[in-house]
DNA sequence: TACATGACTATCC
DNA sequence: GGGATAGCCATGT
């Protein structure tokens, strides 16, 4: 079962362009909450999984966090490694700049 | 209804 | 800078 708070995630996920990751806590700021451990499991639950770029929330420290598909991390660091996104271990190399907020896709 | 758990984050040592 | 502990909201049993 879905609830409508999932879906708010899953429906921001869908923003995210290729390239480019988030964070849950971004996430949870464009809801307009604080509940980023509920963003994580809503995520976690995601029944859209390919559909939706999850594999592209990665935690707030730069790191890639876990995964439900595939191998699981490392299955995630490999689809995030196809789009361009360069990736040490377990961490994203340019976080910073491969970082993408929510709003960012009207500033052009 | 109450308790335990989680794809996290922030703080303290 | 790295590891450990507490806080947090939503979900499932």
């Amino acid at each position: 079962m879905a609830t409508a708070f999932q879906i708010s995630v899953w429906r921001a996920m869908e923003l995210i362009p290729r390239g480019k990751v988030t964070s849950y806590g971004a996430i949870a700021h464009y809801l307009g909450t604080k509940a980023v451990r509920a963003v994580g499991s809503a995520v976690g639950k995601n029944p859209y999984a390919p559909e939706v770029p999850c594999h592209r929330v990665i935690r707030g420290d730069g790191k890639i966090g876990n995964y439900s598909g595939g191998e699981g991390t490392p299955t995630k660091i490999k689809l995030l490694t196809q789009e361009g996104i360069g990736i040490e271990g377990d961490k994203i190399v340019d976080f910073q700049k491969v970082f993408w907020q929510f709003g960012s896709e009207i500033k052009l």
